[in-house]
DNA sequence: AAAGGATCCAACCGCTTTACA
DNA sequence: CTGTAAAGCGGTTGGATCCTT
């Protein structure tokens, strides 16, 4: 028995969206609320599909959303939420105030991928490219403080298919993970003695002195975080 | 200046999950 | 409990833009 369709596709219009018709879905939004995804480009005037309207407003026309370079701060959590959770992105962008999963998405396949294959890391893996198979067993990375993050900011990753396993916590998998979770939000400037007593991924990594080191060399680049920001 | 390759990112597609009758 | 509709999610695509030669 197919699945029916989400919308009429004959009748409704695809690709980029208008100035016009972000305005219709803001004005109905506004009006209306979240409701109905599926009844409201009727009800907006939109000759789109419900999935489609609720893509743009999510990723484009929330007003809670930053936009805009990602920062370091928000690189180094990225990463570290990626190491823990891998691709569950809505889950990574939970943590990330005014991002969304698919800018963080994109973001980590066209930036910090690349980043992390330079440091010589597995973006996949989060284990060094050349690292021996012995090293197969460890398999948590370590963060300090752990504890009160995961107390204050429980992660559980749901595990539906396997029988035997249903949920698992961060606590237990990653005993001594510290997701810096009450650091600040991503907007707040760190101060340079809170950024300094944390080892960035890198040195955590064992990659040492390398030029991708965010703690060792921040003293010497504190003044220019906007000069190690990337290209947009 | 033009061509072609590389990169970025908005949007789509299809599958899974959730809610509800 | 079951079936269906709706919402959510992650992977992928394709057009626009940037960069290099």
């Amino acid at each position: 028995m197919g699945r029916s369709p989400c919308c009429e596709k004959a009748h409704t219009n695809k690709g980029a969206w208008t100035k016009e018709e972000d305005n219709r879905l803001i004005a109905y939004i506004r009006a209306h609320g979240e409701g109905c995804w599926r009844s409201l480009p009727r009800a907006a005037g939109l000759l789109r599909c419900g999935k489609s309207c609720r893509l743009r407003w999510i990723n484009y026309l929330r007003s809670d959303l930053k936009r805009g370079n990602f920062t370091e701060e928000e690189d180094d959590l990225i990463i570290k939420l990626h190491s823990l959770l891998g691709n569950k992105w809505s889950l990574i962008a939970a943590r990330l105030p005014g991002r969304t999963d698919n800018e963080i998405k994109n973001y980590w396949n066209t930036h910090v991928r690349r980043k992390l294959l330079r440091r010589g890391i597995d973006p996949s893996t989060h284990r060094l490219l050349n690292e021996t198979a012995a090293a197969h067993d460890v398999n948590t990375i370590s963060f300090t403080g752990a504890k009160d993050a995961a107390k204050d900011y429980p992660i559980e990753i749901s595990l539906k298919k396997d029988e035997n396993m249903k949920k698992i916590s961060v606590e237990e998998r990653c005993p001594d993970l510290n997701l810096d979770l009450k650091i600040s939000p991503p907007t707040e400037p760190s101060t340079e003695t809170g950024r300094k007593s944390t080892l960035c991924f890198v040195c955590n990594r064992g990659v040492n002195n390398s030029k991708e080191c965010s703690c060792c060399n921040f003293a010497a680049t504190a003044h220019g975080s906007s000069s190690r920001q990337w290209k947009q």
